[in-house]
DNA sequence: TAGATTGTTAATCGATTAACAATC
DNA sequence: TAGATTGTTAATCGATTAACAATC
């Protein structure tokens, strides 16, 4: 691939990126230095020729016969993801989930690194938690001015979550991980990425009651894609 | 759609189904008792045809100039997915992550009803997190088999997530919603649904990079696919 | 009625999979 | 060399979108 050949990579093949790269790191503790298409998709249950397309898209060049580095293919996955510079990121709303996320210490490995934490009640501020101090949500528009902040982490109740995402705007952030269920608005160059755990669930649901559902036949069985 | 034809609902369609629900309960709670697949996909930014395709895989029958009735169709797409009817469900694992799950108390609405926890740390048994007892890990299959409990909700480390998925097995579970990294093996008419938080913030990550990136020209914008 | 909307079939689009040449 | 693997083009498959008939 040309080094200037920045082609619009699927989402699909962004998603299968990170279990590549865990899979490689295992490879990687275990010394191994080489590893095929064939080899990632056995484990990984993927087509060979997905694999190859997913990591070509990466712009890593293996070699025929002999397969790729597996240094190498971690350096330009991650590189690719922007995961081996770890960026700055706020995370607003200190509940039960982003307590969770502020307790996560592995991001740093994916390229993350929550350096502020925010909220609106006055309860919480002052307060460490995981580590990290929570700031009133009156700081959040300047301190991202000043540090360059350009990942915000959403975390909040849904009925703030345009205005938090408002304020993280004003404040330069680019990319916002929205763990809301409100579908908020950003202008052109602000990219958003909304986790919807209920839309995980609704498939579980749904095999589920397929699995277990009348008019199906004994021992007919459904495998879910995972 | 005829009552008999279980036809294999796409993952794109199921996971598109709680964003219908989610707004169909707010038009509900405002008093509209009729909606268009039109305003749903005005509101939601989807192709209408799609709206009414997803729909109809639910089974509702709308009127054709009318459109759909409200409560009739959050009745339909709830109880399509299973959602009318709350199951009880065992979380393992009582970490960041599972603590923020046990305190999220709206997932009765959304058909799962979480009802004991389990840890394999001495330390937390017997002690109650968000109103849930933590029990031990010994008692996980008894306690499936006498409850009947068909979901399980796995948030224990990776390492662990094989060990703690037999156990479910051996305790009659049927669906595992799996929090963990790793792909766990599981016999035929055993659901899994497998939520990767870092498929998303790949996601994120590279449509980032892609809008930060050098030869890029001037004004040029990339928009994720909230 | 006319027009808006549903239901359904056809066309398009893009991702996955297959085929095969190039390579070490 | 022969065979395995990459790289790439072609075929297939399925989801999305468009077109249009049916309906109230």
């Amino acid at each position: 691939m040309a080094q200037d050949d920045i082609r619009a990579v699927s989402e699909a093949t962004l998603r299968r990126l990170p279990s590549y790269l865990q899979l490689l790191k295992v490879l990687q503790s275990k010394g191994r230095d080489i590893v095929s298409c064939s080899h990632i998709g056995a484990v990984l249950k993927l087509d060979p020729t997905q694999v190859r397309k997913d990591l070509a898209s990466t712009g890593i060049v293996g070699r025929p016969k002999v397969g790729y580095e597996v240094n190498a293919l971690i350096e330009s996955v991650e590189s690719f993801l922007g995961w081996n510079n770890v960026s700055e990121a706020f995370l607003v709303g200190v509940g039960s989930l982003g307590t969770a996320l502020l307790g996560y210490d592995r991001f740093n490995r994916y390229g993350l690194n929550i350096v502020a934490a925010f909220d609106a009640d006055a309860e919480k501020i002052g307060k460490t938690v995981h580590g990290h101090p929570i700031l009133p949500m009156d700081k959040l528009t300047d301190l991202a001015v000043r540090m360059h902040v350009m990942i915000g982490v959403l975390t909040v109740p849904a009925e703030a979550a345009q205005g938090v995402t408002n304020l993280m705007i004003l404040g330069g952030i680019r990319a916002i991980w929205n763990f809301t269920q409100s579908a908020i608005e950003v202008p052109p160059g602000v990219v958003v990425q909304t986790e919807d755990l209920f839309s995980g669930l609704a498939v579980l649901s749904s095999r589920l009651a397929m699995t277990l559902g009348a008019g199906r036949k004994q021992g007919e069985t459904v495998h879910a894609s995972y």
